[in-house]
DNA sequence: AAGATAAATTTCGAAGCTAAACAGTACACA
DNA sequence: TGTGTACTGTTTAGCTTCGAAATTTATCTT
């Protein structure tokens, strides 16, 4: 197992090998190479989270911002969500929703509104600010993967994408999905 | 990209095909295949680290309690560390190493004391309970991750176990490894 | 028209972190 | 032997973000 219920901080680490020879010391069964996979897929995803982190952190927009503004872009034009089905979308209370989303009001990523059409619900509406920061961050992001995987042959990057697809596929078919804190593994 | 620097929220999500869709939509200059793999690789991490969380969680442990454990059990028997040596590795400042110390004491899983041979020192030092509690959580998880890829052939393993770990060494050269926040993709 | 229902917000409080000040110990070096 | 300096860990105060529960406002049902 990568780490398991680890974190996501990322502070000093050891190497990845030392870190596989040591669990392989304290806790016998476990088979070398499921290890390293699994420990290789956190700890990549956390060096990529710290990439992105930067990236959009340089444009002055926090993670919880970004969630929102993805969110918003994904529901395609003309990019307009209720914040109850925000909250849903992004497995938050209501309560919560407000908070971020006055906060993006405040920092003019978003506009919120009345429904004229159903007062009770309100329109939370990307603004072209918005759509622009998202942009930004995803050109900063798509240069930064191509990048990275720039080593892999044509074939190496079929098998990989169909890897993990299916990987995926076992785990959501898997997963009742409860509560449960998240993090990183590793 | 896989969402890029989204976060850990599990709310309810589009299929992965959708997603990607989505962001052929709203972001033209992107590869499908590098978006598949980011995007797989990003969820399947958030998916695998909710199942760790809830076996974690099922046996009282929080992800940051976890943590501490991990960096104990890996240092190796004795399993001792210092506050601040702790914090350097989990990327905290002293203070909230202390608090979480102070957590992990009252809950048993760990002892603090004052290094008699160097009395401004003091040693965090693993209980059994807290080492069992470790152990107990990496067989869950062991268990868990057997299961994750029983559909792979061992080639496949390899293949995979490869291209990550060369993914992994590219990030970890290329990162100058500063602030920004973490989350997770997609 | 009177509930019943639903959406969003407000209020209050909890968790977890940081920065900065503080206290205690060890070591260098006159 | 004393004194300054450096280092560890803790304390204090404050910030950010979230959640639970109560509250407000609007809609729907009958």
């Amino acid at each position: 197992m990568g780490d398991t219920p680890g974190s996501t901080g990322i502070g000093s680490e050891p190497s990845l090998e030392e870190q596989i020879a040591a669990y392989q010391r304290e806790f016998r069964d476990l088979d070398p190479q499921v290890e390293k996979i699994v420990s290789a897929l956190s700890r990549l995803n956390r060096r990529m989270n710290v990439a992105y982190g930067r990236q959009t952190s340089a444009l002055g927009i926090s993670n919880a911002e970004w969630e929102v503004l993805k969110a918003l872009v994904l529901s395609g034009a003309p990019y307009r969500m209720g914040p109850s089905e925000l909250a849903k979308r992004l497995g938050l209370t209501p309560a919560a929703m407000t908070h971020r989303i006055d906060r993006m009001v405040a920092e003019g990523l978003v506009t919120r509104e009345r429904d004229e059409s159903n007062r009770v619900r309100v329109i939370v509406e990307l603004t072209t600010e918005g759509r622009e920061k998202w942009l930004e961050a995803m050109r900063l992001a798509s240069v930064f993967e191509e990048d990275l995987l720039q080593d892999l042959s044509a074939e190496e990057r079929t098998v990989l994408g169909e890897a993990l697809t299916r990987l995926l596929r076992r785990v959501e078919h898997a997963q009742p999905d409860a509560g449960g804190r998240l993090t990183d593994l590793d």
